[in-house]
DNA sequence: CGCCTTTGGTTGCAATTTGCAACCCGCTGT
DNA sequence: ACAGCGGGTTGCAAATTGCAACCAAAGGCG
């Protein structure tokens, strides 16, 4: 492969982990795969119907995304012919970005409903929007967010509050 | 320009706004483009020095960010050689998205910590995670999440449950 | 066992996109 | 008038994308 592409974490590395980010999901197919995986697609027939994906793009993304561990690959016992691709843990964790894309898109787009939608298990109610919490829990709204050089951070008070539980997984 | 590529949202247009949201973001520069400009960048030397991107390419993805409404691009009066490019609302709300794929960045790259960092005006603490939350603006894991068909969407109960606040501007 | 089918890919090729470098052009400052 | 800056465009080579055809390892079956 080639040199002319080069990596974007190559580029800008420990400055910030948006660029490794993109580079396992910042193409035009990933998301769409994820979001197959997501609504239960499991084999390669299937990612390629659901998708219109070429074949061969479709091969070699699903690999891109097995070798950076949102995917895993496992031949079916039962029937060798087949493959198993499933999200990973880490694949999984991509949730809320993908989320955030689409809400995103379903507020901006021209009144799109995107199907199928995440409820709530507790009320079977379609979820609220993907928000950026205070490190107490608090939904913070954008006048109450700041961009604050790593070394001008301020230490964290005296137990002043508490770690609300910031659920992830 | 072409037909090879296809547009995703003419493929799967009213069934999902993902496909919308990544017709606009769906490239590897977007997302940094759309970074920079959070960071104060306006301008197309500073883009273009802070990404080490090709001239010609940067000049066409900020063309299309402009067309998606994404950013606004204005020649400034003063001085009419220079052209100020600057997030719109629409832009602006992209940045739940954003920082989602970053802290996913963040957790799973080989540590590499981000600069700057988003922190609460209120104690200049860095924000927690990226969440998704229920209607009523609790936080939901990923195990209290059920997709479902937009026809089998249970009706509000009548109001046993009241709006929270649930801010995003 | 031979032969067909399914599944999950490759391969060959043309069209498109990316990236580097050089060039361009309307301001501004002097 | 003229050098230099800001913001692009253009030409060309290398890489990626996509279509369509081909391939091959299992499984099914008479």
């Amino acid at each position: 492969m080639g040199k002319l592409r080069e990596p974007l974490n190559d580029i800008y590395g420990d400055n910030c982990a948006l660029p490794l980010a993109l580079e396992a999901m910042g193409e035009r197919w990933s998301f769409m795969i994820l979001r197959a995986a997501f609504n239960g697609v499991h084999h390669f027939e299937e990612f390629q119907q659901e998708l219109s994906i070429a074949r061969n793009i479709l091969s070699n993304r699903l690999s891109r995304l097995v070798d950076h561990g949102i995917m895993a690959r496992e031949v079916m016992a039962e029937d060798r012919r087949k493959v198993r691709y499933e999200l990973t843990q880490k694949g999984i964790e991509l949730l809320p970005a993908m989320i955030a894309l689409r809400q995103w898109g379903e507020k901006w787009g021209a009144g799109v409903a995107s199907t199928p939608v995440l409820v709530d298990t507790r009320d079977e109610q379609p979820i609220g929007p993907v928000t950026m919490t205070a490190h107490d829990g608090r939904t913070l709204t954008y006048g109450e967010l700041l961009w604050k050089h790593r070394s001008e951070l301020q230490p964290l008070g005296q137990a002043r509050v508490r770690m609300a539980p910031v659920a992830a997984e």
